[in-house]
DNA sequence: CTGTCCCTGATT
DNA sequence: AATCAGGGACAG
């Protein structure tokens, strides 16, 4: 599930590849729940447009065209941006032929949704995404997304200050605080368990009766575990990859997410899951209270 | 603030 | 055939 360290890993690594190139072709899938901007009105608008910039704000990328216009990109849970061409056992092989008239709908990747070349001829880019959670929205010049409206400060410089104002006039647990977009952008399922096991706190804890040094501490731990993250390539738990195919490696440095019933690394102690609002939440019973 | 829904593939 | 996974919008 990409969260704030697979989008940066995705943006870093596509970067060098999307900015300053020409796009000269652009082929989308059939309307859905995916595109939030018409697929027909996608191909018209962005052939010819140039690549200014790739940026991340929470979970979301935002692609700088000419004109101050913006495409806005969300991995939702299975979405995957990568290069043309780039090799993955998470990746059928059907789908570089990206051809999405109706007559070729046999020989296609029924979740690649969006396909991007370049002018130059270099390799171009490619958006699958077998649930659809994800989305693609054309921004205009000057034009806004509620979602990004919404955001809180970026989860890599959470400050413990501010997230010990916000946990003492709410009273959901911490670990739903945490996955709070608007309280900081970008942490999700993993890295709010995991943040919250090297910070010793329950996700289940009250986010009023968090003590301010425990804020301080968790935020230090948010920050921590992210860029560790970031440093060897995200998580590749389920579907997640780099553009060029890659997994990242974060997933065998996890201590509790999706290790229910494993001991704890740090005692032994068997790994608990509790369900806070349909998600499943992971800790260790004995060295968080 | 909590519950429901969107979607598809893997698992039971 | 039913259940689970879950980011985020929305209804209640």
């Amino acid at each position: 599930m990409p969260e704030l360290p697979e989008v940066e890993v995705t943006r870093r690594m596509l970067a060098p590849r999307l900015v300053g190139r020409r796009i000269s072709e652009v082929r989308c899938g059939p309307p859905s729940y995916f595109f939030l901007t018409p697929p027909r009105r996608l191909e018209q608008s962005l052939q010819g447009e140039s690549i200014e910039a790739l940026e991340r704000e929470g979970k979301y990328l935002l692609m700088g065209l000419g004109g101050g216009r913006r495409l806005l990109l969300h991995l939702g849970m299975t979405g995957q941006l990568f290069i043309a061409g780039s090799s993955s056992p998470r990746l059928v092989r059907r789908i570089d032929r990206y051809e999405f008239s109706p007559k070729a709908a046999a020989e296609r990747d029924p979740h690649t949704h969006l396909a991007l070349d370049f002018e130059d001829g270099e390799p171009g880019l490619r958006f699958r995404d077998v649930r659809k959670f994800g989305k693609v929205r054309l921004l205009g010049p000057g034009e806004n997304d509620a979602r990004l409206d919404k955001l809180g400060p970026d989860a890599l410089t959470a400050d413990g200050e501010l997230l010990y104002a916000q946990a003492r006039r709410r009273r959901v647990p911490i670990k739903t605080l945490l996955l709070d977009q608007g309280v900081l952008a970008g942490v999700g399922n993993i890295y709010a368990d995991e943040a919250l096991f090297l910070a010793g706190i329950r996700p289940t804890r009250s986010a009023r009766r968090v003590t301010r040094e425990q804020c301080l501490e968790l935020a230090t731990q948010v920050k921590w575990v992210l860029e560790r993250s970031i440093a060897i390539g995200g998580s590749s738990i389920s579907d997640f990859i780099a553009p060029d195919g890659q997994d990242g490696q974060f997933q065998n440095e996890r201590r509790v997410y999706a290790r229910t019933g494993e001991a704890c690394s740090t005692c032994s102690t068997p790994i608990r899951r509790v369900l806070l609002g349909q998600r499943s939440s992971h800790f260790c019973p004995s060295c968080q209270k």
